[in-house]
DNA sequence: GTGAAAGCGCTAACAG
DNA sequence: CTGTTAGCGCTTTCAC
């Protein structure tokens, strides 16, 4: 037993080497299947490697090589059911691609999301791939651009390519159901996880669809930690006044599904029927809204089809494509379930 | 204009030192914050820095210090709302500490488990967490032993750390609540989602509740695709035949929220209506179990506990702590909601 | 206090 | 076809 014959944590490519009789460069060679080398080599290696339980320090690798197999995802909020499903696919298709994924959970919060990019940016990942952004800062943004792929999915920045749904139109297909049934105080739900690219968009094709139809919109409500609250009104609205006062909104276009179930909730709690009294039509198209419990209309964002455009776009990225930010649009649908119904005689249904 | 004048994509260490007209070792010293520098050149390479956009690189880093600042994190399903919710926890507790997380999906499946873990494995990950594990070889669990600090959260494994809930006690609860209401056929489900170690203890919660109460258990419950399946038998079973069939199901008690909602879906397709024809409780405590409209019955784990007693677990363990494996071991609520009620009389509430 | 020098484990020319 | 060599960007002794 002399000190060298100790077993290393980690062996390294010079103890394969050794063991095998051959020169760390064959080595190398047999590990990144390289042409030229002798089957008797190889198998010696391959044993030599066997034996030592040896596995290539990626870090060096990458070191060397100047560039990671490492793709960062910077996602909104995993307990978000939508958000976490998208992060699976992501997490999938870079793992299809051979990439490592690193994740980075903003919560919305900009000094969280700088943090996390720093990191990823330390770390030198290939390329981020941003299912939320909130980064309003310039630093970051000059930091970002140039120095790493970046593309944005279901969200969009000028700056960079972006695979995004049909956002416009969804929000319009939304609110043309809606007043389909004949709802004409249809308001508008937003909440602090919709990046805001999506909520311009959705925003605009809700007001699209009113506008052609000539009915007034409804009020803006912002869901707060204490419950939906009016837009430039100060404090919590309850939301028996939302539906009941004068307002007498009939129906939500919730711009995304979490806010939409979150909005059935507490509705149901304070005895208002959905949608006996209020119609609720959400977005995104997480799987949770599919349960017959829930029925939740909504706008499916197609979700495969997002990942598997932004990730082909960030790999040919990374892989040297050039060319000015490119915007993919993929189509949304109308899933039309059971938390939308005609609006109820007392309380809706007439012009405005 | 000279060559070496470019503006290089990520600046060195050297190119910093260059500019502030000091050592590389002396910018090193800066920028890990050691003592001995003078404030005039710390200023200095303090602007150096700013002015390139020097981001030090972590691959340099931990290559040289044989250790890295990133954390492994091996999840079940990211698409089940309890995984993402630890996940998400997990996440926000390495960054905390200053871990990267990378993230390994494995759909409960092995052969990708396995691929996760090598490629965390190559990454020289300082730890890694495991909320769930299906390994059943030999090869990965010996080249993780010693070679990585290892804990299990929510599931476990004799030869690492492991911080678990009290999965038996839970499952005790659970179907005493049952028994409490007087139900007599209690069926077990179980789907793929659930790691071994806890199905074990689960079901022996379980059975602990039946023995203790005297009564027969209930048939055991595979969720497969098509739907639940009968244990032992071949075919899946229609979720009518096992309620209204001869086995007069009155409650089920699922090992995982996820399988709970499910059953809850496709019995109410069924037109078997929850509390009333059968009761369901879960475990897990996932967040979409308190909405309203599913009132799941559950019991809850307390996911920032076992996360954050995990995660100290493996930071202490990367740290160098030394021992035998330890379990802890964190205690279950039982939250009654609206799934569970006394059995109607039509089918349940006798003796058996 | 600061700089010079020696690697960390690997890849990628380039000779033999 | 195989071995030798020169770094990748950084930390870390060790002299000055």
């Amino acid at each position: 037993m002399t000190r060298r014959s100790r077993m290393p944590e980690h062996p390294t490519i010079l103890d394969v080497a050794r063991r095998a009789g051959v020169s760390k460069s064959t080595v190398s060679n047999v590990i990144r299947s390289s042409q030229g080398v002798t089957d008797e080599k190889r198998q010696a290696v391959a044993l030599a490697i066997e034996e030592l339980g040896y596995r290539p320090n990626a870090m060096a690798r990458q070191l060397v090589q100047r560039r990671t197999k490492i793709i960062g995802a910077v996602v909104g909020d995993l307990a978000n059911p939508f958000h976490a499903e998208m992060a699976k696919l992501v997490e999938q298709q870079s793992a299809a691609r051979g990439y490592a994924t690193m994740f980075s959970n903003t919560l919305g919060d900009n000094a969280t999301e700088a943090a996390g990019i720093e990191v990823m940016l330390e770390h030198r990942v290939a390329g981020i791939i941003f299912l939320a952004f909130s980064a309003r800062d310039r630093p970051l943004r000059a930091s970002l651009n140039g120095r790493v792929p970046v593309v944005f999915i279901g969200c969009s920045e000028p700056w960079a390519d972006s695979v995004v749904a049909a956002d416009r139109r969804g929000a319009r297909l939304a609110t043309e159901h809606l007043l389909g049934l004949g709802h004409r105080r249809i308001a508008f739900l937003v909440n602090e996880l919709v990046e805001k690219s999506g909520h311009r968009s959705r925003l605009a094709g809700y007001r699209d669809a009113l506008a052609r139809a000539r009915v007034r919109p409804g009020p803006m409500l912002r869901w707060t930690e204490d419950g939906p609250q009016v837009a430039g009104n100060g404090r919590p609205t309850p939301i028996e006044e939302i539906v009941l006062g004068p307002e007498r909104v009939t129906a939500v276009f919730s711009s995304n599904d979490l806010g939409a179930i979150r909005l059935l909730d507490s509705v149901e709690r304070a005895g208002i029927p959905v949608p006996g009294k209020l119609s609720v039509v959400g977005y995104d198209g997480a799987a949770v809204t599919a349960l017959s419990r829930i029925a939740l209309t909504t706008v499916a964002q197609p979700k495969e089809d997002l990942v598997l455009a932004g990730t082909e776009t960030l790999v040919a990225r990374v892989a040297g494509l050039s060319g000015p930010p490119r915007r993919q649009v993929v189509d949304v649908t109308l899933l039309v379930r059971g938390s939308t119904a005609p609006p109820s005689r007392s309380n809706g249904g007439r012009r405005n």
